[in-house]
DNA sequence: GTCTATATTTTGATAGAC
DNA sequence: GTCTATCAAAATATAGAC
């Protein structure tokens, strides 16, 4: 994969290539792996199929490249968030925002990571597994923080990790669906914005880490 | 290959069939719509690629037969869950331990589902969309029954329902990835099961659900 | 209902001119 | 770096015997 790229200058051959990555993210993104043809990135990125494999060995490669491009986009965003400090429950917040903008400005992102998901990772490689372990000790560093400041209590980072992530993917890459299933929908029944989305899972999260775990139906803290 | 043959003397005509069905299942929840090859899913179900046009007219129909069959499943558990009856409180708990058990019976649910979404659903058709309408709908009635005995706050139902389903698809899907993220984590971080999972999402969406508005810490961390 | 071919199309990937 | 032309391997679907 190592192109013949000096410093001097080029003919718009940079173009090109972001061109086609531009391309497959999109397609990847609302095709899937499997479902992405190599002709359909070509014709987007107004290229032909040739140019796609002198840029990329294959379309795994491809795939590969840009997965990696958008996880460690996001894991360097929380990496700086976490890294300016503050309270814990700051903090927390800033961690939940830092995704949701992530999700915003990266709207690729969502739907690639619940494909990855649901295929069970098949293309995820040791580099992209280490951006996720990343972001996730990041969280697991500010929830030990916030028990040690006695502002959290004792929680599963995977878990909360799972609130937070969850819903945000789910509804960054929903809205199709979401537009579709309101249409038909009584009329008290309103779509939701991203705004009130990240407010809830911050606001449920805070109060999951602030309470006594004692659920309805389950028996009393046992810890 | 002898078949076996049932109480009456005709040929097992609907083994095959739920033989095909378990297949295309497994197949499709693992693979995608795209990803999936009905060669594949014939060896899987031991019978050959004619038989499976045999039943079904073409690959999508199949694929669209197991997601409604999957979809009416989650929503009548739902409904029934709400025919029970009782407190609002005792009603979402409820609610949301028969999405987590409906996940669980049906481990080819939660995959199919995320990939539907990053979809942008598109094979989902007018009655999937009324059996998600459906199950919103149940959310909706509960959670209003709870605002009017002042049992909860004013929440958006589109809202909780991601609060909810989210953490738990993504949970159930997500075996195969948390366990290679967690391989070389910290020893810490230990690894989550379902039951933690299902009472952090009862605690936090009890928890939002109770509380007024203003979390502790989100006015500043609001961007 | 079940099978063995086989038709047809699509698709990932390459050769080779410029 | 970019193109046209093309191959070889899948993959969906069907024909037709039993």
């Amino acid at each position: 994969m190592v192109s013949q790229r000096t410093r001097a200058s080029r003919p718009a051959a940079g173009q090109t290539r972001e061109r086609l990555l531009a391309a497959a993210r999109a397609e990847f993104a609302a095709r899937g792996f499997d479902g992405a043809k190599v002709d359909r990135i070509a014709r987007r990125a107004r290229i032909n199929k040739a140019m796609v494999y002198y840029h990329f060995p294959s379309k795994a490669a491809l795939y590969l490249a840009i997965l990696r491009e958008q996880f460690a986009a996001v894991a360097s965003a929380v990496a700086e968030a976490r890294a300016k400090g503050g309270a814990p429950v700051e903090q927390l917040g800033r961690y939940i925002d830092t995704i949701a903008q992530a999700a915003l400005a990266r709207p690729h992102f969502p739907p690639m990571w619940l494909r990855e998901i649901a295929e069970g990772g098949r293309h995820l490689d040791e580099s992209v597994l280490g951006e996720l372990r990343h972001v996730l000790e990041i969280l697991a560093a500010i929830l030990k923080d916030g028990k040690e400041q006695g502002a959290f209590r004792q929680t599963h980072p995977f878990v909360v990790q799972m609130g937070i992530m969850a819903p945000l993917m789910f509804f960054a890459a929903s809205a199709p669906v979401r537009l579709r299933v309101g249409r038909k929908l009584p009329p008290a029944l309103t779509l939701p914005d991203l705004e009130g989305v990240v407010a809830h899972v911050k606001a449920s999260t805070l109060a999951v880490l602030s309470i006594a775990p004692t659920a309805p139906g389950s028996r009393r803290a046992s810890s």
